[in-house]
DNA sequence: TCTTATTTGCAACTTAGTTGCAAATGTAGA
DNA sequence: TCTACATTTGCAACTAAGTTGCAAATAAGA
């Protein structure tokens, strides 16, 4: 279990059970790796998850690879939010949490933010505008109140 | 003047102009990127331009170089897509276009389409719900009906 | 043509991420 | 609880992308 950071809601037994619920071991890697995305405030890149977790002992290699499985299995979103950078995001673990929600990053300073708050809606111009497809993300992208002043 | 690729309709008398105008030398490689770029039917990474041009012995680091120039100068805009890979692609030389839209991004094929038809609505769920800046680009990921089959 | 600041090519370097493999470990079953 | 075995880890070596310093080459104005 990781100290330091925002105080995890998520509790050892709580990320044990969510790694069994979709048939992976508990290993101590992958659950630190959850408490880190949990205890983040906004999503991580994969080089603040290595090096915050290499601190604790835990090898690079081993963190890139937990990343990537507890993404195939679902429990991990990774969001491209356009700055070349991956950022992984502990998906919500009930229902009760936030919603799926847009991003919000800042072309200035980089900083991310969930817009927990807010829902989407595409409307088309005329009647005949048709979706270029099924829709899973919306990035929004702009200046962050600190940085457009 | 590099040949192959889409015809370009870029001569290079007009890519001269055009980096005369920003007041940058014309060089045979800042030629040489902005014709791949205008040859090209949609934005290319830097990899791609990088071994496009390398074929022609032009160096890495002075293709690098071109294209972080060409885009200070305002010449060419990079996209970042949301793939983690940067993408470069010739700035239209004249504004004749569509106004302001979001750009669907399909995360299977990496298709591009802008959404010109449409209106992106945020919606604060509660009144309290404020945005987290000034937003000025919107993109959304998902995937496209060719891909969604 | 000459001069000078800019740009290029090279090579070495940095950084992020990946891979192969032996050792360690989680889990199911006895 | 103990055992067996498949999975996972840590290590080290590797790859790929991009960056940097610098001497040589070159564009552009006088």
């Amino acid at each position: 279990m990781i100290k330091g950071g925002k105080p995890g809601r998520l509790t050892l037994e709580a990320a044990k059970s969510v790694l069994r619920g979709v048939g992976m071991r508990c290993t101590a890697a992958r659950i630190a790796v959850i408490q880190a995305l949990e205890a983040a405030e906004s999503p991580m890149t994969p080089g603040s998850v290595v090096d915050f977790l290499c601190e604790y002992g835990f090898d690079k290699s081993t963190i890139y690879r937990s990343l990537t499985e507890l993404n195939e299995a679902g429990l991990v979103v990774r969001l491209d939010l356009g700055d070349a950078v991956r950022r992984f995001e502990l998906l919500p673990l009930e229902n009760d949490g936030a919603p799926e929600h847009p991003h919000f990053m800042c072309v200035d300073c980089g900083k991310v933010v969930c817009m927990s708050g807010f829902d989407v809606e595409l409307k088309g111009r005329s009647r005949k505008a048709r979706s270029p497809g099924i829709m899973s993300e919306i990035l929004v992208r702009g200046h962050c109140h600190d940085c457009a002043t």
